[in-house]
DNA sequence: CGCAAATATGTTATCGATACCATATTATCA
DNA sequence: TGATAATATGGTATCGATAACATATTTGCG
């Protein structure tokens, strides 16, 4: 692989010429110039960007650190990000770590060795200390999609919160009083705040005492398998709260699996949607993050962060993007009007901290 | 950010100690590797990869450049690439051409730069030349899922003509005749192959004449343009044949959209299925290829490629996974199974060249 | 015409880690 | 016991590109 002194030595010139002519920096009269430039195509010269970066401190480099990029959401999170970061130049390592704290440890090692510019991470723990890791090496970082706790850093995500308590209310709306949460792992913030959400909608409207939900994983298999063991059970809920678009899914197969229909004998309802281009029937009734938007938009700050040169911000954002709710079959329809009204009267301005 | 000069000093030793308890390589006493690992804690000392891998020639960084990691099957593949991977200590740079050769140059350009190990490409073009480039800076280079022409390259792929021949064939037992294939860009070997396939199953049971394919793009946005036009016209086909998943899907919402039930009134089949954890109701009789399987085949064979330090290879493999019919609903049952017995008899022995 | 500014090119040092060579000390065995 | 090997540590040069400085040459303008 020829290197700039090869180039250099070709044209006749100091390697330092060659880098001018490169970089279209300092002076450089047209008859070096075009030397130069002859001699590079010639050799199929590439210049050699860890060299580079050695000297200017600068990888253009992102890391993402996330999940599963399996998931349509993170998916399209990661075109967003991707899409954003390629605009100013800078490229994206993609990290799985499979919800798995050590992995993401060992990954975050690895991009800091790398020397990447900026980290958008993806917790697997709203106690993750992976953070402290990149703090102490002065590397910017935003969180995305989740939070964290006890830590100063730039967030953005979408409003779990809000949406659960927006949907469950809608189910509650309906006439549903036995509504299952199908949630994700406890140690993550989505999950978390998406139990606070559906707790307090349940509270505000006087159904303490059916409030039901279960921990699992953000997978299919996870709201399959939930699913299947609520429907061996004594009284089965009539309306299913997907933690996010996979376990939703779960639960819809193993609903289809059991012969229950979907609304006629049980709702379901799911946070997150799945993308247009991988649906035959939009059929599901959901609460509809922007994956694309929060992983552009954390980009964004991420990378004037880094051209700003701050790494731990003294004021750091915390952008919570606001969630639609899209209605469509997989809910049904209104259970009994009159009733609602009654319910729902009943426990105005209750409006207690939840958890 | 600590060098290894700042642990050296630190630990009053030479820098050249510090790298060898990092590494574990030559001697070191006890007492020494206990001082510098206590000045690596103290000081959160991270080495810098780029420096080492200017010194070393290895970035332990591959890349894989393909059209759009939002499409699953491609998803999946990424996977397969990552795990086999990382199990061997490399990185993945994941870049999305968008089928777009320019985009590809771009990209490959950038990579070489970075001076990535090696590449895993999913070329936009049968008659890609990003290649030459490749080759030229002596980088090993493994094409993935498509091929290319006239070049010496390894390929890991599946058997686009073979299953798109089974599909046909299928199609054509159950009774169909009148059978349109939906395919990619006119410029992808897939695309080219599945076609070929396709016109030799029809040609095989002489329905030469009925042979109708029409190009467009791997999306679903394309997959049902292309239907609705179908059944504007005046005989439209008794069924389709989606060239990947994604425009099957186009398929299926365009038909919905147009009334029209699957597979009493039309059949639907694909290249390609979704996978499971996407798939509420597994509905579409596809070929399925395994894509995490070739991707992480492609990136063994990468691995060992610059293990071997070979990068045009002399004697390059082209391995072509096998694939498989997993018949379901969408392509309904037999038409008519006596006429069909009478055509299959009347063509047997006719293995002509397609295209 | 003369001198400062602009243009043009090159030399040296540096980024951080490590290969290679040099040197010093300790262990081992004939 | 002396020589050789094994252990232990450090100095210097190098990977490839470029910033900072140095030095020519040309241009522009009073």
């Amino acid at each position: 692989m020829p290197t700039i002194h090869d180039v250099a030595k070709k044209a006749g010139v100091a390697p330092i010429t060659v880098s001018r002519v490169i970089n279209n920096s300092g002076y450089v009269s047209d008859k070096l110039r075009k030397k130069v430039n002859e001699a590079i195509d010639e050799l199929g010269y590439v210049p050699n960007v860890l060299a580079r970066s050695l000297k200017s401190k600068r990888t253009n480099t992102l890391a993402l650190v996330l999940t599963d990029i399996t998931n349509p959401y993170f998916n399209i999170l990661a075109r967003g990000v991707e899409d954003a970061a390629s605009k100013d130049g800078f490229t994206v390592i993609i990290c799985n770590t499979d919800e798995s704290q050590e992995q993401e440890d060992k990954y975050i090692q690895l991009l800091l060795q790398k020397q990447v510019d900026g980290i958008l991470l993806v917790p697997a723990d709203v106690e993750s200390k992976s953070i402290d890791l990149i703090h102490k090496q002065d590397t910017p970082v935003v969180v995305v999609d989740r939070r964290l706790d006890h830590v100063k850093v730039d967030t953005v995500r979408g409003d779990s919160e809000g949406g659960a308590y927006t949907l469950t209310e809608y189910l509650i709306g309906l006439g549903h009083r036995r509504i299952v949460l199908l949630s994700g792992p406890h140690k993550v913030s989505t999950s978390l705040d998406r139990v606070r959400g559906y707790r307090r909608a349940m509270s505000d409207h006087g159904l303490d005492n059916l409030v039901d939900f279960r921990f699992g994983d953000y997978t299919q298999m996870s709201g399959r398998a939930i699913t299947k063991a609520l429907f061996t059970q004594d009284e089965p809920p009539t309306a299913i709260f997907g933690g996010n678009n996979l376990i939703s899914i779960g639960a819809l197969s193993a609903l289809r699996e059991l012969k229950i229909q979907v609304p006629d004998e049980v709702a379901v309802v799911s946070f997150d949607d799945i993308p247009e281009s991988l649906t035959i029937n939009p059929f599901m009734t959901v609460i509809a993050q922007p994956p694309y938007e929060i992983g552009e938009k954390a980009t964004q700050i991420l990378m004037s962060r880094i051209k700003e040169n701050i790494t731990v911000a003294e004021q750091c954002q915390d952008v919570v993007y606001p969630v639609d709710l899209i209605i469509r079959e997989s809910s049904g329809c209104q259970l009994s009007p009159a009733e609602k009204r009654d319910e729902s009267q009943k426990i105005s301005g209750a409006d207690q901290a939840p958890i």
